[in-house]
RNA sequence: GGCUCUGUGGUCAAGCGGUUAAGACGGAGCCCUCUCAAGGCUCAAUCCCGGGUUCGAUUCCCGGCAGGGUCACCA
């Protein structure tokens, strides 16, 4: 059979470079030693979820702590997954959480020479190669139907063999010339697929940056490499455009790992030296009684917009991924609390073999901690952020008062004190804890432990005593006269000592006015709270709430 | 089912032939304390099972078991 003619027939000359020119046109790159070049690339569907970060994370990582280069390829060979504007979200999303590439799609870039990085705009180069494959008679078109391999599955599948297009049940593989421009004339449709050498018994050892050392059997399916409508496969374009592309270091989730047969042998087939693979574990969920991975369709917290809304700082989210990444970046966050992250030594090997379990509790704190970490100014600009997009009427015109605001940032963020406090751990939770500071948002709960009387005895004699120049131990000592006026013990030691002298404690009188000003029995330091507050409101609220329920 | 990956407390996990088996989150308790946080201290809780190899296995080997992934003209 004549190849060339062959070659022809199925891949005219649409003005196809020689394969050979492609080696030129994108050189190796020129980079220090152990510089990885690595690669996000998305389908552009426009959802970029969690797992999504987590990995393009790894791969941000790796090539900025090896002085390499971080790239965004579009993998647009399916139609039916575009969706519009889906790059520049993927781009945004990223952004956000502070992830930059360094060249790619849409990205301005002097680096962007090894484009396009569509691969839709690719298909001259993945034809060109096609065409070199069939010429070398490691590739063939096959016209079968989808009924006929649907047919052949479904007796591979009753005689209980592996199911696929292989050995004796590749049809097309042996179709005489006679045949296949037979077909051709007919016009009808066509793929071209690989004619595989490889035996399923035979294995191989391979080195995974992240799994170590693992055993890859042989491919021997006469896998797709080129589909009906002229565009390639992801196996086959991921083998031209990582060669091409110059990656160096391909992660991506272990889902791949049992194609990675099929990358190899193209890899080879190609003539291209393949690149080192990192395949990294998924994040899980629990369901039920076992781990899954998580689901975009199940599971709201793996969207990145869930994180956006619910006002996670996203260098919190980063670094709970970063502690999911390399175990030991935890500890040195430990050790080095005010380090910019950045400076942690990543190492891909570093990361675990195993499926995380996602766990909020653990991003909560990481969440708390850093925010705790921030100035009241940068947690103001936050927060004033988030109002903006996702807060209420009344949330955002408390933001207009930022001086305001501050005063608060300061007192819950415990900033002055020998230890700051871990009040806010995200937005719309800290946003929510101020609400007390302002009237109209402010919504008592006035759930007085002890009668009437009593209650209103406490807030009336304090009123009388309140002077808002007072410092702490001044508006303490007013607290525990008041106390002592009614009973109750003055100090703490006293009423430990002998509970059933008194009717109660200091302890209990402050609650009394706590709960008059905050509306909560809980809340940070008072006297600092009603200094805040200003005379007015607080003598307003004291008094409402002796006002309450009799309207 | 074939192929393949994984298996240390509830969770994330250190460990790499000899350890009282780190640390963090979460839980319990105590201290501090006007409440709540924060902080300090303490406690409970782990090597999937069975065989080997070895003076000695969490660690090495084999076999189970369990869980995950994948078997498309989707990526």
């Amino acid at each position: 059979m004549d190849l060339n003619k062959l070659a022809d027939a199925l891949i005219p000359d649409e003005g196809l470079l020689p394969p050979e020119e492609y080696e030129i046109i994108f050189p190796p790159r020129e980079m220090k030693k152990g510089a990885e070049v690595t690669r996000l690339a998305p389908s552009p569907t426009g959802f970029i979820h969690l797992g999504n970060l987590y990995s393009a994370l790894a791969d941000e990582r790796a090539a900025h702590t090896t002085g390499g280069v971080f790239y965004l390829r579009i993998e647009d060979t399916d139609e039916k997954r575009k969706v519009e504007g889906a790059v520049e979200s993927v781009i945004r999303s990223l952004k956000y959480f502070g992830i930059n590439f360094d060249e790619g799609a849409e990205i301005d870039s002097p680096l962007n020479v090894y484009g396009p990085y569509y691969q839709r705009q690719r298909a001259k180069i993945y034809r060109s190669f096609v065409k070199k494959l069939i010429k070398e008679g490691r590739a063939y078109p096959c016209f079968c139907t989808e009924e006929e391999l649907e047919k052949i599955r479904a007796e591979q599948t009753e005689k209980k063999l592996v199911t696929g297009y292989y050995g004796a049940y590749a049809k097309c593989r042996g179709l005489s010339e006679e045949q296949i421009y037979k077909n051709l004339a007919e016009k009808k449709p066509y793929v071209i697929r690989l004619k595989s050498m490889g035996d399923v018994n035979v294995k191989h050892p391979f080195h995974d940056a992240i799994k170590g050392e693992i055993t890859v059997t042989e491919n021997d399916q006469d896998v797709v490499i080129l589909k009906s409508d002229g565009i390639p496969t992801y196996h086959f374009a991921h083998a031209i455009d990582d060669h091409f592309m110059r990656t160096t270091l391909v992660i991506r989730g272990e889902e791949w790992l049992s194609s990675l047969p099929i990358h190899i042998e193209l890899f080879s087939v190609l003539g291209f030296k393949p690149p080192r693979y990192a395949h990294t574990c998924s994040l899980m969920k629990v369901d039920g009684e076992t781990k899954r991975k998580l689901s975009k369709r199940k599971d709201p917290e793996l969207s990145l917009d869930y994180y956006r809304k619910a006002g996670y700082y996203p260098e919190a989210v980063i670094r709970y991924l970063m502690t999911l990444l390399n175990s030991d970046f935890e500890e040195w966050t430990l050790k080095f609390p005010q380090a910019d992250w950045h400076d942690f030594k990543f190492r891909i090997e570093k990361m675990g073999k195993s499926g995380a379990l996602f766990d909020l509790d653990k991003l909560s704190d990481v969440s708390k901690t850093l925010i705790s970490t921030k100035s009241p100014e940068d947690i103001y600009d936050f927060l004033k952020g988030w109002t903006d997009e996702f807060g209420n009427e009344k949330d955002r015109a408390h933001f207009e008062e930022r001086e305001y605001i501050i005063k608060i940032l300061n007192l819950i963020m415990g900033t002055g004190g020998k230890k700051r406090r871990k009040d806010i751990e995200r937005a719309e939770q800290g946003v929510r804890l101020m609400d007390y500071f302002f009237d109209d948002s402010f919504a008592p709960r006035y759930e007085f432990r002890f009668d009437r009387e009593t209650v209103d005895a406490v807030l009336e004699r304090f009123e009388r005593l309140y002077d808002p120049a007072d410092d702490n131990g001044a508006w303490f000592s007013k607290v525990k006269s008041v106390a002592a006026e009614l009973g109750f013990a003055a100090e703490m030691a006293d009423f430990k000592l002998r509970p059933e002298a008194y009717r109660g404690s200091v302890a209990d009188v402050a609650e009394i006015l706590r709960i008059a000003v905050t509306g909560s029995a809980n809340s940070p330091d008072l006297c600092t709270i009603m200094s805040i507050l200003g005379k007015e409101r607080c003598v307003a609220r004291l008094r409402a709430a002796r006002m309450r329920g009799k309207e």
